[in-house]
DNA sequence: CTTGATGGTTGATAAATATCAAGCGATGTC
DNA sequence: GACATCGCTTGATATTTATCAACCATCAAG
């Protein structure tokens, strides 16, 4: 964008540092601030009749919540600090008005939009169309890390949470990585393992248009 | 838009009208087109290990896929028509390139993109909050004709097509239906009618940050 | 050290949902 | 009019998932 956006942009905004379990936002609200994580991780969640589930997890440098911010409608989702947490504030008339100015900003913002747009839509085939272990098995092997040879990883988030993102209760979660450990998936605490990739991913069948982050 | 966009956006584009049952598209092809509804009515499904899924059904003046033409990505969901269907195709690159220069359709676009991407997340807050009757008695109500002073609709797909849509057989659909007479609905053939619709909403607690279309 | 809180696990059981098989009723074809 | 097809429904049963209660390990506070 121009520098005279970005002048703008940042004039009203202001970074914040958030400790732990702190509600940023509820759904309902008017969305008066775009965010966007600098240091940390925040969990996006939503509720109803007594019931809650996790939406989505963000670390550094995603932004929440663009649609709301740019349809000046309220949040359909609540955002929550998951640790201490850094965050950007931009108020969202600002951004409005550099999104109505500015093209370079605009475009931006859709390729933006587009993304989140995918992902969610990704993630309600996985619901939609697999049951709780080929969920589970799916977002193990996409949290491999390649750093050590794709052989495991650390939880980024307690286990109750992972598993109200995975649309499950914590008891389902647990049962379903003993049932995972016989196709060579082993957990010790936050630390994940696989022993046989090729035997995980003939029960996890995973494909780009659910599983690729990117695409 | 300005008159020149328009021109060139519609110069290569066609209209064409297609017969019930046709696949229009595929999940995993390259989004070589805008598809716009003219006439008639389209469903998004997609498809994993031999199953499937419906994602939406959209009517007349919705598009698709407009995220992945802009980025450029292949299709997440395939579309086929459900009945007799006149579509609007516009060459995915022209859109791209009208997108880059025109800034007012580049704004149309975000406002279209961020209310797919709400009513993504609403689906999905739906599908993970809800159980099946919750989700077929909320269908009734948000379908509820106020033509007819709210008593009634006539369902506009088939039930085994509903029943996907809600994430559910066909089976329990027509369960859930039956369960639901107890709070006042009645179904006969396509035909919906209620007769208490505070009794249904006492089970269905529909919420605008779900329900609401529009919101 | 105790103590209490918390996240996680386990087992028993219940509820929700899917599957399978059969049958029904409307529709269209020959 | 006989017949096949199709969408839908029903009943019986199996599978998946949730709930409830108990227990375990960890950790921090007193």
């Amino acid at each position: 964008m121009s520098d005279e956006s970005f002048g703008r942009l940042v004039r009203g905004a202001y970074v914040q540092t958030f400790p732990p379990a702190i509600e940023l936002i509820s759904e309902g609200d008017s969305a008066d601030f775009l965010h966007i994580v600098l240091d940390g991780m925040v969990e996006l969640f939503a509720s109803w009749n007594r019931r809650e589930t996790t939406m989505a997890t963000l670390g550094p440098l995603a932004t929440f919540i663009l649609a709301a911010t740019i349809r000046d409608a309220p949040y359909l989702m609540s955002a929550r600090t998951l640790e201490k947490t850094r965050i950007v504030l931009l108020p969202s008339e600002d951004v409005r008005t550099v999104f109505a100015t500015d093209n370079a900003f605009a475009r931006s913002v859709v390729a933006e939009l587009a993304t989140c747009y995918r992902t969610v839509v990704k993630n309600s085939k996985d619901l939609r169309l697999r049951n709780s272990i080929e969920r589970l098995a799916n977002y193990i092997l996409r949290h491999l890390d390649t750093a050590d040879g794709g052989k495991g990883f650390v939880l980024p988030i307690e286990k109750r949470r992972l598993a109200a993102y995975l649309g499950m209760t914590p008891e389902n979660l647990s049962r379903a990585i003993r049932t995972l450990g016989q196709y060579g998936v082993e957990v010790d605490g936050n630390r994940v393992t696989i022993t046989d990739r090729a035997d995980l991913e003939r029960l996890a069948k995973p494909t780009p248009l659910i599983d690729d982050p990117g695409h």
